[in-house]
This record gives structure tokens, C-alpha cells and sequence, in this order.
RNA sequence: CGGGGUGUAGCUCAGCCUGGUAGAGCACUGCCUUCGGGAGGCAGGGGUCGUAGGUUCAAAUCCUGUCACCCCGACCA
């Protein structure tokens, strides 16, 4: 392809509303266009990288025998009626009216059509289990759209759905399908880890999600350095055993700390750490009563942990001040344990200081040196605060890392929700109907694009995985408009390096070398070959790796096969 | 849905406070010079200042409504 072939819009400036760096590069490398909140235009640079996406996700479901297909985007009514989602679903699902005022919608998921087509087609255990895909573009009416294409309400999806007899076979094809996506991911080129996950609304029992790391990803996963556990900081279980809480070595002492409240001041005023003051929320207990949770300064509140206990109010809320002092007596930057009228549940990190710092219930003052079991009564304990980097991995494997990640991929067994409700049977061998079990798979097409540059850029722009980059070889000429011999090798290298298969992108525009630099730079294209006038004389072409430093001097003859090895590489 | 913010040329923004009939840089068109890391000169094209109403001799500017977009939160995954 020719750059003056191709709208390729690029912008010096990103425009003011885009907020992420892929959100910001996409627009600057003249991928995307915003339609409205949440919709875009792919142009075809970014096209590129779709499909190309697309492509080794159909490549890894069909050698998984899963088998393609097309439904409808707008979908009736009716089958949402009977799976009880028309009613469920909410805002987010996009309803529409046709002419003659029938109900429908705009597809954000397709279990209701698939149920209804295979509840028609498949009869008989001998066509089971099966598993069909499609790569369509989704709608959802998400209440904030943001980040570009990253959390979109029209964006493209790879979603599968299988069918089975029974469980064991469900658990069968589910396991394929991680080994499948965990194939497809690392095709790609990306970090990823796959999460433990709640099924959330969708229904059923088993469930992974699969997350692209990344810095500015929305969700925080933990995952173990010893094995493959992962899973969703909210979510991973913390625990520590208290026995191996060291032995007391100082005395208790009041100390006055004026005007210090925070964790932070408190530490750094009596210049302990954070891991050694213990810190005291006060949140709603059942029938207006308050409950004093305690965790390490340096760890945080997990409100749903928390909402487990019995006697703390859900959904979880924090008391207010003024009920504070006049219940217990003192502000809350002063609060502790030790005495408090109020029931107390400990985080197992917490019980597990000795010596701590708290507040001393008293404004103005903290206790140091306290001991559990000797100042105060050994505490009631419970799993409280989100894992931290360094908490020992739940399977006992290893020590958790922290990461952020963005979800890309989510994995269900579904069980029998919908073939139950819209009554998808099949014969069993004996000649008896069996509801069928359901099993979903989806990959967020577009926003892989995101994800991935999310995950691969630097200050220049764009660093495409060569799998999904939109050309692999950028030829650029220097000055060609001013040398016919120059544009004649630039003709036939570009010829050969087309022929011999590569997907090059020649910069054949009378633009400033810089320019043609920075744009290409600017959209990522992982190799990219310098050919000049004055490098003719000597045979020289000039190669350089998105990521490298320096460019460096090739004979020109070779230079397809030099690329060649590059790609191979 | 709650809170905050922004709408002026394709993009980034100034002008608004203190009303006087619209600007800059980049981009775009033509010509000349330049030519290995976003060149320079000259000459151009392009904006009902989001929109509706109000105040005023006069509104981008002040007032009110409304719409769109963005951010934070809630929500979703």
C-alpha cells in the first residue's frame, strides 16, 4: 500500500476530550473517528488492526472445531421475554420499535438467539457437543462510555456459545477454551493473565476473565509469582496466622500527638512505619449500632469483605463524624481499639502486630507499644482489607504480585439459564429429552486494539506486536520526487518486498524526511527501511526497529531477505 | 443518576471578566526557496462563535432555557 493511497489523518495534537494514551494515539494515528459518546468510525489504518486481530482469533476458535457464523444484529423482543432479560437486562440494552410498533433490540449479547436456533436445529446427543462463534458488532447503552474505544457502546465482540449433554463435557469444551484464548493472547504478543472471576448477572458457575496487564487498566489483579493464581484484588482472600505474631518488647505509653490524624502524620510524627499503626474505621452496624473494623495503616478497607460480617450493615457505610465523637468521645483521627464500647473485628494482618501505634481515644493522644492479648483482649478476626503486593499466595504457592490489567476475554459456564427458560432440549441416547448445558466465550475485539496499545507505545507513538501491527514494513524514501533512479529502487524493492509476501507501506509522499519519520513512527510500523539517492552509490539501505535505538546500514540487495529474517525473527 | 468542567476554523487554543460585529499556531490550496527528524516566505480558502430565547442602539462576550461532549463518583463488566 501507498501512503498517498491511503486516508491516513494524522494529528500533531491530540484532541482535548481523549483522555488515554490509546484513546490519544488512535486518534493521532488517524485509526479512529468518534460518530457520538461511545461510537466510532475505524478508518482504515485502524481497520487494518482489527482484522488482523480477527483473524488469529478465527484461525485459534476454528482449530478449536468451534464453527462460525453470523446472527442477527437487531434481535425481536420476544426471545428476550422468554429468557426473563427484557425485563432484566435494564437501560443498557438499546430497545427499538420497527414499523408496524414491534419490539426489538439491539443485540449486546446473542445467548437468546443462539438458544432459539439451536432449541430448533439440534435434536439429537449425536450433533453434541457443538460451539459456534461470531465476530459482530455489539451495542450497549453503557451509562459512561470513556476511554475511546476502550469502553465503548457500539464495538466489535467475538462471542461463542456451546452446547452440551451434560456437565462433564461443558467442563470439557471450557477447558479448551482457555487453553484456545490463552493461544490467541499470546499470538497477539500481549501480557496477559487469566482471572478467577464472579459470572456476575450472566448466570452460571465457573468463570475466567482474561486481562491484558496494563498500568492504566480499570481493574487491579493479583496473581501468584509460584503458580497461575490470579484473580481480582477485591477478590483474593487474605488471611495470616496469628501465632506468628512476635512477642511483646515494649511497654504501652500515652503520647500526644496535637493536630496528627492521618496514618501518614501520625507515622511520620512519631516516626514509625505505617505497617506499624494500626488504623480504626467506623462503619454502620446492624440496627443502628456502629462497628469498629481495624486494619494495618498501610492496607485498605474491602468494603465487600467487610459486608460479609453479621454484624455490619450492607450495604457497608461508614458512620458519621458527629455520631463518632458523640458515641465514643474523640475525633476519628484519634481512634484505637483499646477500650472502645463497641464491638471490634480485626483484619488478620492487624492482629498480627506487635507493638503497634493506635489511637488512644482521646484527642490528641495515641497509645504506642500496645500488645494484643496484654493491653487489650486478643481480638475477634476476619479477612477485611484488599491483598497487597507480598501477601502469600491463597493456594500457598508463592507471593502475590499487583497488577492492573484490562479485561479483554471472560469465559462462563452458563450451565442450563437460558436453554431452561426457552426450553432447549435434546434426545439423550435412551430417547429422552435433556435440557442442554451452555457454555459462553467472548473477546472484546475492539478494544484488544486498546488494550494493546495501551500496553505498547512510547513517546513517539505507537509500538504494534508484529501479529497485529497494520503493516509490517514501512519503506521510506528520502527525497524520491528529486531522483528517477531513486524511485525507480524504491519501485522494485517495494515490488519484491510485496511478491516475497510482506505487507509494506510505502511512503511515497513529497513530504520532509522528518515527517515521514514521525508518521510512521507515529502508527507503529514495527520495521522500517531508509532508502536515499546518496545510499544508491554504496548499495546501502538503512534499516531500524520500532524500538531501537540507532538505525543501521544494510547493503540494499539484501534487504529483503534482510527483512524477511527480521519477520521471521 | 449525583458532582464538576467545556462548547469559537479540520486540530490545539486565545478573545468573554470590562458588549462595538472574530483571531493565532498547526492543517488545507497556489507559487517560490528549502530538503536526513514535524522547514521558510508570499498569496489564498475556511467559522450562522453548540442551540433557542431574552436584555441592549449593538451580544462570541451579559441573563435564562436547552443540547452535546469530557472528567470524578455511582453503575456495569
Amino acid at each position: 500500500m501507498r501512503v498517498s493511497k491511503m486516508l491516513i489523518p494524522t494529528l500533531r495534537d491530540a484532541p482535548a476530550d481523549a483522555e488515554i494514551i490509546s484513546h490519544q494515539l488512535m486518534l493521532r494515528a488517524g485509526m479512529i473517528r468518534k460518530q457520538a459518546s461511545g461510537i466510532y468510525t475505524w478508518l482504515p489504518l485502524g481497520l487494518r488492526v482489527l482484522r488482523k486481530i480477527e483473524q488469529i482469533i478465527r484461525n485459534e476458535m476454528d482449530k478449536a472445531d468451534a464453527q462460525e457464523l453470523l446472527m442477527s444484529g437487531v434481535q425481536p423482543a420476544e426471545l428476550w421475554e422468554e429468557s426473563g432479560r427484557w425485563d432484566e437486562y435494564g437501560p443498557e440494552l438499546l430497545r427499538i420499535q420497527d414499523r408496524h410498533q414491534r419490539d426489538f433490540c439491539l443485540g449486546p449479547t446473542h445467548e437468546e438467539i443462539i438458544t432459539d436456533l439451536i432449541r430448533r436445529e439440534i435434536r439429537s446427543y449425536r450433533q453434541l457437543p457443538a460451539n459456534f462463534y461470531q465476530i459482530q458488532t455489539k451495542f450497549r447503552d453503557e451509562v459512561r462510555p470513556r476511554f475511546g474505544i476502550m469502553r465503548a457502546r457500539e464495538f466489535l465482540m467475538k462471542d461463542a456459545y456451546s452446547f452440551h449433554l451434560d456437565q462433564a463435557s461443558l467442563a470439557e469444551t471450557y477447558a479448551q477454551m482457555h487453553d484456545t484464548y490463552t493461544q490467541i493472547f499470546t499470538r497477539i504478543g500481549l501480557k496477559f493473565r487469566a482471572v478467577e472471576a464472579d459470572s456476575g448477572n450472566i448466570g452460571g458457575n465457573a468463570s475466567h476473565e482474561f486481562h491484558v496487564l496494563a498500568s492504566s487498566g480499570e481493574d487491579s489483579i493479583a496473581f501468584s509469582n509460584g503458580s497461575d493464581y490470579a484473580a481480582n484484588v477485591e477478590k483474593a482472600p487474605t488471611s495470616a496466622d496469628i501465632s506468628s505474631r512476635p512477642a511483646a518488647s515494649k511497654e504501652a505509653e500515652l503520647i500526644a500527638t496535637p493536630e496528627q490524624h492521618s496514618i501518614e502524620e501520625v507515622s511520620e510524627f512519631l516516626q514509625v512505619g505505617p505497617e506499624q499503626c494500626l488504623k480504626t474505621l467506623i462503619v454502620k452496624g446492624v440496627d443502628d449500632s456502629l462497628v469498629a473494623l481495624v486494619l494495618r495503616g498501610d492496607h485498605e478497607l474491602n468494603t465487600v469483605k467487610a459486608e460479609k460480617q453479621e454484624a455490619i450493615a450492607s450495604p457497608l457505610e461508614f458512620a458519621d463524624a458527629a455520631v463518632i465523637s458523640k458515641t465514643l468521645g474523640c475525633e476519628i483521627g484519634s481512634l484505637g481499639p483499646k477500650d472502645l464500647p463497641i464491638p471490634v473485628i480485626v483484619d488478620y494482618a492487624a492482629a498480627c502486630v506487635a507493638d503497634f501505634v493506635c489511637g488512644a481515644n482521646q484527642n490528641g493522644h495515641h497509645l504506642s507499644g500496645l500488645n494484643w492479648g496484654r493491653d487489650l483482649p486478643e481480638p475477634q478476626v476476619a479477612d477485611l482489607r484488599n491483598a497487597v503486593a507480598g501477601d502469600p499466595s491463597p493456594d500457598g504457592k508463592g507471593e502475590l504480585e499487583i497488577a492492573r490489567g484490562i479485561e479483554v476475554g471472560h469465559i462462563f459456564q452458563l450451565g442450563d439459564k437460558y436453554s431452561q427458560a426457552m426450553k432447549a432440549t435434546c434426545l439423550d441416547e435412551n430417547g429422552k429429552a435433556v435440557t442442554l448445558t451452555m457454555g459462553c466465550y467472548g473477546i472484546g475485539v475492539s478494544r484488544l486494539v486498546a488494550a494493546a496499545i495501551e500496553q505498547n507505545h512510547d513517546d513517539r507513538g505507537i509500538v504494534w506486536p508484529l501479529s497485529i501491527a497494520p503493516f509490517q514494513v514501512a519503506l521510506v524514501p528520502i527525497n524520491m520526487h528529486k531522483s528517477q533512479r531513486l524511485q525507480e529502487a524504491v519501485e522494485m524493492l517495494y515490488q519484491a518486498l510485496q511478491a516475497a509476501g510482506i505487507e509494506v507501506l510505502l511512503d511515497d509522499r513529497k513530504e520532509r524526511p522528518g515527517v515521514m519519520f514521525t508518521d510512521m513512527e507515529l502508527i507503529g510500523i514495527p520495521h522500517r527501511l531508509v532508502i536515499s539517492d546518496r545510499g544508491l552509490d554504496e548499495n546501502k539501505a538503512e534499516y531500524k526497529g520500532r524500538t531501537d535505538a540507532d538505525s543501521q546500514d544494510i547493503p540494499l540487495d539484501t534487504a529483503l531477505s534482510f527483512i524477511q529474517q527480521q519477520l521471521a525473527g
